[in-house]
RNA sequence: GCGCGGUUAGCUCAGUUGGUAGAGCAACCCGUUUACACCGGGAAGGUCGCAGGUUCGAGUCCUGCACCGCGCACCA
């Protein structure tokens, strides 16, 4: 009845069929869920993590976009009115920071440029760039709504209502707070973008008067005038709080008052220190319990000030030493412990280590906002998958800081206030309305910092969806799944369901999927200077999109890293191949044979009829369950070793000798077709490709009606 | 220090109310049978990290330990 294609006889070609396909769906619109028909079993919603608009697909994206275009394009099938949307991230720090190395290069450098003109250089740089990411994402075969797609500078307006909103509910506000503060970078951190680094260093035991003090930072104790000891450390019985001792210190004499305070570990060095609280969180808070003076000794850029005297000007890093050689001149080294292991904190971007700053930035109040979320999780109502991540999550809510919002950085959503020049009050300003200051009446001059990247994508899936009274927002929040990678369930995840909460009531998704990292072939993580970093796209352009896709997915259970070898895709390239083999076979088997409706087969045949209904049936059940690692491998395992093992060699002798030979013809046919819908979803491109060139059939079942159409949207079998 | 994972075939990993272990890749043997050599058939391969406990029965539950990885924490 029908000819069969002559593509056909070569072996599936992808890089002549993908892009193909692609275009078809797009120009179906079938991507946008308004035009889908027959969506009776109501909205599903994922809210695509936003891709760096800079960057380029690496093998994590890879990953995200396999598992979420699987998740859609099951529930598509399925007749959910279904919505992926896509987005792109002006990612604030990691841009500006891609961006001052291009700068560098160029002999420029962002500190004295004008802030304007660096912000649209970035702005440019980043728009030219977002082109080709997008591509990327279509290259994966990502069935997302491009007319909804939405930029993160987008939601500005969103956020700085948030913003007002927070501040009038007093769960802002600007602190004169001990920062972490990256002297390369020249701006401040929240607590999650510093990373703990062990090092070996030296532990200096210092004479401080009638004290030894133990310190692994002698270039900060210039200032040091306060000497701390435990109130129950009878060793120190002698002293009382407040006494005051003459001594002689780095520079000349000077003045030390006692203070007792418990956070002293007796055990630790010789049971006294002395307090650097412009530099320390520790020193910080015993400085505030005790409203102690406060001294800066290192300024922005790492160097010392004048309080070090001669040493003023000087890099920290090049004055320890020094320090210590005029310490040891004056006889004030007792002595020095070598191989001291402790933990630095260090910029997770430069590695440059942390210097703490007192500074005047905005915080947010998190303690009640995660008291909320906690309630939320507790209840059920985000269920976490894998579930451990629930744990996590719930042990970091419950010790949660306040989180430092400003960023000293220009590219990024300017944060709208005032502050006032002489009290440092700030005051939340949308309108741009306050002239002075409501607290002294002073002058006030515009904030000139710029928002944490991930306070303004913590509110990604309400301000996405247009909250509160788009249309969007009322169909499609709060939204089913958030899929994104394990690493970023603080930084991300935890911040949306809580800033969700807090401006909607309610959560932002029902369930977040985690996936892992994907590692090398040898299970390393991937980096530049290690040079093993695999491109997904050299992969798709190998074997195809759909081994990619699959080869990603099977045997890939959420949260745990996958170690991405090229055989393992290359292994479902072939597998793309045999459906497209397989196909061939039945179709010539079938071409003059009309499929009934009611096929009838005969015993083994109608066995057959019933595995397949069986298998479907389970994988029906685990595609509910997120189980996608096991529906890919028992398609693979049985398209492969069932499908064309067995029921097509069986056929081949029926249809040779003519017996039983319509009932394996028409188990040919069904079987195709039902798992050409089932492997769709993980391999879209060469199922759509092999489905178009299908004759008509009566097992097509398409959610508009329509007797023949795009298998997308065929109805998920049963 | 606290917390979270992991430890199963050479490699990468599955293993869902506890019932004497599975897949892919690699390696081995045989085979070019007209959908496919991007193939087919066959065989091999594991004291399930260690030690106890619960049980008729434990990879699966409990306790302890070891090693690997990660997160959190203000130990100078």
């Amino acid at each position: 009845m029908v000819l069969m294609d002559e593509k056909f006889l070569k072996p599936y070609n992808p890089q002549e069929t993908e892009q193909r396909i692609y275009k078809l769906w797009e120009e179906s619109g079938l991507f946008n869920p308004d035009n889908l028909k027959n969506t009776d079993k109501g909205a599903f919603t994922i809210i695509m993590p936003p891709t760096n608009a800079n960057g380029s697909l690496h093998a994590g994206h890879g990953l995200v976009m396999s598992i979420e275009d699987i998740m859609v394009r099951y529930k598509r099938m399925q007749g959910f009115k279904t919505l992926w949307l896509p987005g792109l991230d002006h990612a604030g720090f990691e841009t500006q920071v891609v961006y001052e190395k291009k700068l560098e290069k160029e002999g420029r450098t962002r500190f004295g440029m004008d802030r304007k003109e660096l912000y649209k250089e970035i702005l440019d740089f980043t728009m030219m760039n977002s082109s080709n990411i997008r591509s990327q994402i279509k290259a994966m075969g990502a069935s997302c709504d491009w007319s909804r797609e939405k930029f993160t500078l987008d939601i500005t307006p969103t956020v700085y209502k948030t913003f007002q909103r927070m501040y009038d509910d007093n769960l802002i506000y600007r602190g004169n707070r001990i920062v972490s503060w990256c002297s390369k970078h020249q701006t401040s951190f929240s607590d999650l973008e510093i990373k703990d680094e062990e090092k070996i260093e030296s532990l200096y035991y210092l004479k401080y008067g009638p004290f030894t003090i133990a310190t692994s930072r002698p270039e900060t104790k210039f200032g040091d005038k306060y000497v701390v000891m435990h109130p129950d450390d009878k060793r120190y019985s002698e002293y009382k709080h407040g006494d005051k001792i003459e001594l002689e210190w780095i520079n000349g004499p000077t003045t030390a008052t006692v203070i007792k305070d418990d956070a002293i570990d007796m055990e630790f060095g010789t049971g006294v220190m002395t307090i650097t609280p412009w530099h320390d969180n520790a020193d910080f808070e015993i400085a505030e319990r005790h409203k102690l003076d406060k001294e800066q000794v290192i300024d922005e850029q790492g160097k010392l000030l004048p309080i070090a005297g001669e040493f003023a000007g000087q890099h920290i890093k090049k004055a320890r030493p020094l320090i210590i050689e005029k310490l040891q001149q004056k006889g004030l080294v007792e002595k020095i412990e070598e191989n001291y292991k402790h933990v630095v904190r260090t910029c997770y971007k430069c590695g440059t280590i942390i210097e703490p700053q007192i500074k005047s930035q905005w915080f947010i109040k998190m303690k009640p906002l995660a008291e909320k979320a906690l309630g939320k999780i507790h209840s059920e109502e985000i269920k976490y998958i894998p579930e451990h991540y629930k744990k996590i999550t719930i042990h970091w809510l419950e010790n949660i800081m306040d989180w430092n919002i400003s960023r000293q950085i220009v590219w990024g959503i300017p944060i709208p206030a005032k502050i006032c020049t002489q009290c440092k009050h700030g005051m939340a300003d949308i309108e741009n309305k306050i002239t002075k200051c409501s607290s002294c009446g002073g002058e006030v001059v515009q904030d000139n910092d710029t928002f944490d990247t991930w306070f303004s994508s913590g509110q990604w899936p309400f301000a996405t969806l247009g909250y509160p009274d788009n249309e969007d927002y009322k169909t499609f929040y709060p939204t089913d799944v958030m899929e994104t990678a394990g690493e970023i369930i603080f930084f991300w995840v935890s911040r949306m369901i809580m800033l969700g909460l807090y401006i909607t009531g309610k959560v932002p998704f029902k369930t977040v999927y985690l996936h892992g990292l994907v590692l090398d072939a040898k299970g390393q993580k991937m980096s530049k200077s290690k040079g093993n970093v695999i491109n997904p796209l050299d992969l798709t352009a190998k074997y195809g999109t759909d081994a990619f896709r699959i080869g990603m997915v099977v045997g890939n259970t959420p949260g745990t890293s996958l170690a991405l070898a090229e055989d393992r895709i290359k292994g479902y390239g072939k597998f793309s191949n045999k459906i497209w083999n397989a196909t061939r076979f039945v179709l010539e088997q079938t071409k003059d044979f009309k499929i009934p409706e009611m096929p009838s087969y005969d015993e083994e045949d109608k066995k057959s009829d019933e595995e397949l209904k069986n298998l479907i049936q389970e994988i029906t059940k685990e595609m509910d369950e997120y189980k996608f690692y096991i529906v890919a491998e028992k398609l693979y395992h049985y398209f492969w070793h069932t499908f064309a093992d067995i029921i097509i060699e069986r056929s081949k002798k029926k249809i040779l000798e003519n017996r039983n030979a319509d009932s394996a013809k028409a188990l040919l046919f069904t079987q195709l077709t039902t798992l050409l819908k089932t492997l769709h979803p993980f391999m879209p491109f060469v199922t759509e490709e092999i489905w178009s060139m299908l004759p008509e059939n009566p097992t097509s079942q398409s959610s508009d009606g329509a007797s023949k159409n795009l298998l997308m949207i065929e109805k998920w079998p049963s």
